[in-house]
DNA sequence: TCTCTAAGCAAGGTTATTCCTCCTTCGGGA
DNA sequence: TCCCGAAGGAGGAATAACCTTGCTTAGAGA
């Protein structure tokens, strides 16, 4: 007969408390009514509260502190991030797609921000490359650089996309640039050109493919 | 005892259902053990099982089939995303951002699309273009323009960023589009050439807002 | 023999209860 | 004033109970 189009109550659940913070205005640090409230508020069992809370902790934006409550949190993807590498190790799809996202964030900051550099901001990023050497920091300069150029942005919701597709990025394809590519980077970014910063962009990728 | 013992017992059974999947090698498809029975083999209530379940369900790795059991799913980001998206924007929304979020999607797929583009497309966008006469109509062809383009592109993940973004453009701001605007995007996609279509772009921007 | 139906069973869905542990608060005594 | 301990609040966890759904199977009837 009909396909039972049952919602589960967690997943009704998620839909209340996205409500509940959205009509409350709350920010990160803000407290959410405890499980037992919450529970009677929304007519439902204590279990299914737990249930959407563990999800909802589990992608980073909640964080529950015993004794204390469920709080509100500055997301951060780490947790998940982590466990998801272990199962989607092998699909090669998304993986395209997300180094295609990658790519697209950080070409995109880049031409946002060559209006706004300064010589403090060029010296800053020239200071970060020069001062890794070693292969093991590659991945950690790679990503202070777009975030610094992020944050020049001022861009929240570009810097958040970001954030959330490198981490599944790193997990999945380890991004290892030269560090001739990042002074290329600068080169331009100072004549205040940008059209070949693709290509170069490209060509690491498939170098460290 | 130490005290605490930090580790939350949904979190250990997130780690004991990966390594059962590693060593029984399961794949997209393959059912997992019954909560019940999973709940006696880790020795562990069936709520903190049900826990782990909900979260990973969440995260678009498994999928529960009231009656039948859990199994193992190809893994789609896409519901994820669509979650954290909602949390994330509530975060930070500007006008601003969302805009400069969506001609970043835009722009994007048009040069990602541009070697595939063959005869066939373009007549089918002339033709949504030219069938497009009242104003009414702009935002339904905007979406259907654009739509269209991600599918030639064949990248979902870009796609849905795309579509979060542009509903929640169009709920905050009215994003519309002289017609001209788009016979331009066409002669360019014809000559392959883009690269004024961001200047054409921000003007009409500059337009309507 | 074939088909349809009803019973049984397995599995998830949901709730309620109970007990435990941890943290905060607050009040009394030194 | 300061310190300590009891009480209460909140999450952590286990368990039982009951429901719905979907599959399987055995049996009755055509």
């Amino acid at each position: 007969m009909s396909g039972s189009q049952k919602v589960k109550v967690y997943e009704e659940v998620l839909q209340q408390v996205k409500a509940y913070i959205e009509e409350h205005h709350l920010s990160p640090g803000d407290k959410l009514p405890s499980e037992r409230e919450l529970s009677e508020l929304l007519n439902v069992g204590r279990s299914s509260i737990r249930e959407a809370f563990r999800a909802l902790e589990l992608l980073g934006l909640i964080e529950t502190r015993r004794g204390e409550g469920t709080f509100m949190r500055t997301y951060r993807p780490y947790h998940m991030v982590e466990l998801l590498s272990t199962f989607i190790l092998h699909e090669a799809r998304t993986k395209e797609e997300l180094a295609a996202a990658k790519m697209m964030l950080e070409l995109e900051v880049i031409n946002k921000i060559l209006p706004l550099l300064t010589e403090g901001h060029i010296e800053h990023l020239t200071s970060l490359v020069k001062g890794t050497n070693s292969e093991k920091e590659a991945q950690t300069l790679h990503h202070s650089f777009f975030q610094y150029l992020f944050e020049i942005s001022g861009n929240e919701l570009l810097n958040r996309m970001w954030q959330l597709i490198d981490g599944f990025a790193n997990t999945v394809h380890d991004f290892t640039f030269s560090n001739s590519f990042y002074k290329k980077v600068l080169e331009e970014m100072e004549r205040g050109k940008l059209n070949d910063v693709r290509s170069w962009y490209e060509k690491e990728l498939n170098l460290s493919n």
